[in-house]
DNA sequence: GTCTATAAAGGGATAGAC
DNA sequence: GTCTATCCCTTTATAGAC
């Protein structure tokens, strides 16, 4: 039984974009090539084009789901953070890692993160009293990217081989300490 | 008066070192080109290659100096990271911004940048007590990573507009809740 | 819808003149 | 020591056949 154009087209573009996250994720925007995204995909280098038409927005595709991780809401705003940091440390989405990979190299992709996590940090700050609510909330933003490169980025030994509640424990103090009211 | 080989040998070096150095940590290794080192240096290309052989061979002799930034001997171990920590936000030498920006996509940078960074989480592991001792080694050192590229390589406006005093002062509970001694 | 062929550009590297 | 000229490979992107 065969499958309509439609439904090859997308079948297509899926695995395409699956692959195309995977590559980014690993190698970052400048050494993931077209022709090895089509490889990886099973499907032929100018399939890749005619679907999406150049590299760049085929990143932006591929990406475009999951900018650099958000997910703060009001509530118990460290408990959701270690939540986070917590996903973060397990599994997170490979349209995310393709964005931190490429965020210190590719313009694109460093615009894209500035605005995610510009939005998250309105959105912790707002969660936050006193006048430099804003500031604190960028510096845990910024912790966290600490932590996820480290952990995911660069791999580093430590932060590979501890549990996630022991990171949970050790970080929940860090934290606090940072998003606890003060003058 | 004119100079002796030698003199312009070293002299073009320099120059040339500078402008790579520059280049890489603006826009990371692979979006600099060897055309455009000489160009900033006022150098021909062809010179950049007849001095260093090859593109990852400058980059090497660019960035040797400063890898990651260590600088975490023992003694008032808070004080000093706060100290590191200063130094990063205001001037952090153009080597080691090459290092960062270029970890997390270059092969290489990422091989070196690990080595930094597990020297660094050695040797502030090497003061704390408890056996988690060198995974909040590996937190703390990647924290000051996070807010180094939060602040440095993505201009996070909260960031940069922040003086250093106020950072010094959310970040040292932030950082003695991660050092200080607990079970 | 998918593939072949090829255009077009960019960039690392080399040989040799000056 | 430095520059000219150039090779050659890689890669994005396009045109058109099947």
């Amino acid at each position: 039984m065969n499958l309509s154009r439609a439904e090859r087209r997308s079948r297509s573009e899926r695995r395409i974009l699956e692959a195309a996250r995977g590559l980014f994720a690993e190698r970052g925007f400048e050494r993931t090539t077209i022709r090895a995204v089509a490889a990886e995909a099973g499907v032929d280098p100018a399939l890749v084009m005619q679907h999406f038409g150049s590299k760049q927005e085929l990143f932006s595709r591929a990406v475009q789901d999951a900018p650099v991780p958000e997910g703060a809401e009001p509530g118990d705003l460290i408990e959701r953070m270690l939540e986070t940091l917590g996903v973060k440390l397990s599994g997170l989405p490979p349209a995310s890692l393709a964005m931190m990979r490429s965020m210190l190299t590719h313009p694109e992709a460093a615009d894209s993160a500035r605005a995610a996590l510009g939005r998250q940090i309105d959105q912790v700050g707002a969660v936050l009293s006193g006048d430099d609510a804003r500031l604190r909330a960028a510096l845990v933003t910024s912790i966290m990217i600490g932590v996820t490169i480290g952990h995911q980025l660069l791999d580093l030994d430590p932060l590979r081989d501890a549990s996630q509640e022991e990171i949970d424990r050790l970080m929940r103090p860090c934290l606090l300490a940072l998003l606890h009211d003060q003058a």
